[in-house]
DNA sequence: CTCAATCGAAACGATCCGTTCCGTTCAGGG
DNA sequence: CCCTGAACGGAACGGATCGTTTCGATTGAG
């Protein structure tokens, strides 16, 4: 993945700004180190010896471990978990979920979510950072398939934001348990309580 | 709480058998740090010393953090969150759910709790004695709940495991992104979408 | 030209971790 | 009655990471 020289020579400082360059050498190499080591073996030191970075420079401008792991987010996330359409509210969760599921499952990015979700429990710039930076960005596609499903009469629109607080907890919970292989039935049996408990009536 | 006598000799060997006073010593001292400095305090290192205990001594009983936790768990888990029994599911879960915030809020073993779910989110075996020691234990009181709701017919006895699901998600969401502050308004309308979801028919 | 802020390097003290020795203290088995 | 084995606390170990600080060199802005 991506260049990663750190024979290049130092990189040097282009005066009293931000090095770009300095910036997507860090932010690759964090990348990089998370897909090759997971979040166990993801230390600030580690990235500034592979992006050829002082820690000092990281510190700067990452303060928290979550910093830099959200802006590694940040750049990912445009390739994976395209926002379902069925054209119907269980459909639409439970290929999104199970699209979810494999994303955390079967990638690095993913797999590190856990790692950013227990970090925001000793930090609580951290958990500002997840839950005011992160988590805001990541629910759009789920709110619009329940806003979809009210413009549709499937649920009541007052009931949305409730209905993303449990179904989020619920794929949280499953997560963070060590419960997130592939299970239709669950999913499925899940998916139609929530269209269940959203009905208008 | 409890006496911390690091002062009173030596504790020596008494043959080839775990010795109570030791045990009980090393729990007393986990507890007392947790109350004092919570999770973020919490090393085996500092219990070890309060405890007038040698390291092995922890190791041997207690391989990773989470074991010694959920001791401390079990030994405080009797005074506090008894099952409600009010006659009808919504108003059950509201008053469970507003005790359950409360705990976790106000008290220093519930607070460490956050610190539990994160442990064990990098150690694989943390994740099993969390799953599969602790959860099963603190989950009665939720699933008597549901249970009495589908006795009195107001729910789909089918649905109660994937209700409970629903239900915890939804707590460990508030809880881990730090909004457990008493909210009646959000608890209560999540209650009823949770009756509503199972409801039969 | 001067100032200010950046850069990377190196080193710092501190904290934990998990393990390994050690000498001591007993209980239970032979 | 003695010996074996296990548990005890103390101490030290190597290793890792943290977050900070100091340093000299670089360069743009004013």
């Amino acid at each position: 993945m991506s260049d990663e020289q750190p024979k290049a020579g130092r990189r040097a400082s282009i005066g009293a700004r931000r090095n770009p360059a300095a910036e997507a050498a860090i932010v690759a190499a964090a990348r990089d180190l998370l897909a090759e080591r997971g979040y166990a073996g993801f230390s600030f030191e580690e990235v500034a010896r592979r992006a050829g970075a002082g820690k000092p420079t990281l510190y700067r401008w990452w303060p928290t471990k979550a910093d830099l792991l959200v802006e590694v987010y940040a750049g990912e996330k445009a390739a994976v978990m395209r926002p379902p359409d069925n054209g119907h509210l269980i459909e639409d969760l439970v290929s999104y979920t199970r699209a979810l599921w494999s994303f955390w499952r079967d990638t690095p990015t993913g797999r590190a979510f856990r790692g950013l979700i227990a970090e925001a429990q000793s930090s609580p710039t951290a958990q500002v950072t997840l839950r005011d930076k992160f988590l805001p960005e990541r629910l759009k596609d789920v709110r619009a398939v329940f806003e979809q499903a009210a413009a549709r009469g499937e649920i009541d629109p007052a009931a949305i934001e409730d209905l993303i607080a449990l179904y989020i907890g619920f794929n949280w919970f499953r997560l963070l348990t060590g419960r997130i292989e592939d299970d239709p039935a669950a999913i499925s049996r899940t998916a139609r309580l929530l269209a269940t408990a959203g009905g208008p009536q």
